[in-house]
DNA sequence: CCTAATAGTTAGGTAACCTAAATGCAACCG
DNA sequence: CGGTTGCATTTAGGTTACCTAACTATTAGG
């Protein structure tokens, strides 16, 4: 089966590039009026645990500081977060969640898994068993990227 | 088994979500410069079938039909594509690849596969095999989209 | 101390989406 | 056959989320 794995490696690029340039598209469709974007979501939730500095907020999602800086700005306009002074770095900013903002965090991720849970529902178990088994293998893939 | 499915789909849904979110800066760490981005290759993408409709564009990117106009100009422009009148519907754009355009896909997807694989090289052939099992299932969740 | 590095913000730009409104053609109806 | 209705597309004007370059403030090292 070895001899299998060098053209299935291209192949399965191709496959698995194809399948996330779609889910794209399928992301944005969760979006909703009135509730934070995915972007800020995913700066939300970097922010459950408590007070991050606005670069770790960037290099965690793979973003430069000063895309960081307005995710963080505009969360705090929303009062969902606040920006509190390092007590041991003057030049850092630790961002922490507003109760507001942990609440948004809650909500928004209850109506999400909702709408995917009703799309995942029409699928058979034996999709939905190998969907699983795939997620830790997608997640390690995305972990590559924190370098 | 059933008893653990009710359950199981609103975890899959979270674990899913959460995989696709981070997925999101994965797709754009295979961007390069001077090359199409990764919107204009979705929409090139589609033009390998020739003679393709602006609406049509949009509805199989899931997107509205000004934004795939303004794809369709950007790729003019830069002499990937052209719009020609549709003989039969004198209101109706056909859009087709130049050979130029053509080449660009071709280029881009080989490089893009190329990254993609270094990275999934990485993996244990478990989980190749695990990733390789639920591509066809994502991409039923997202041809859910097409509605 | 002074210089170099680090943390963050500000300024200005671009890409990719959106809605609303305009244009131009097609098709149907009386 | 003329008028209205509807469809395909473009134009105009926004918004969001990213980027690079330049600036400020603070820390740390020689």
């Amino acid at each position: 089966m070895t001899s299998k794995n060098a053209p299935a490696l291209q192949e399965l690029a191709q496959d698995f590039r194809e399948a996330l340039r779609h889910s794209v598209y399928l992301v944005r469709r969760l979006d909703a009026d009135g509730e934070p974007s995915a972007a800020q979501l995913s700066t939300l939730k970097m922010l459950l645990e408590d007070g991050v500095r606005v670069g770790e907020i960037a290099r965690n999602l793979g973003v430069r500081v000063p895309s960081a800086t307005e995710q963080v700005i505009k969360l705090e306009r929303a009062g969902l977060a606040r920006r509190e002074a390092d007590p041991d770095d003057s030049r850092a900013v630790r961002v922490v969640l507003t109760a507001q903002g942990r609440d948004a965090v809650e909500s928004a991720n209850r109506r999400r898994n909702a709408v995917m849970a009703g799309i995942l529902e029409s699928l058979t178990d034996d999709d939905r068993r190998a969907l699983a088994a795939a997620l830790p293998v997608i997640e390690k893939i995305n972990s590559t990227l924190q370098n």
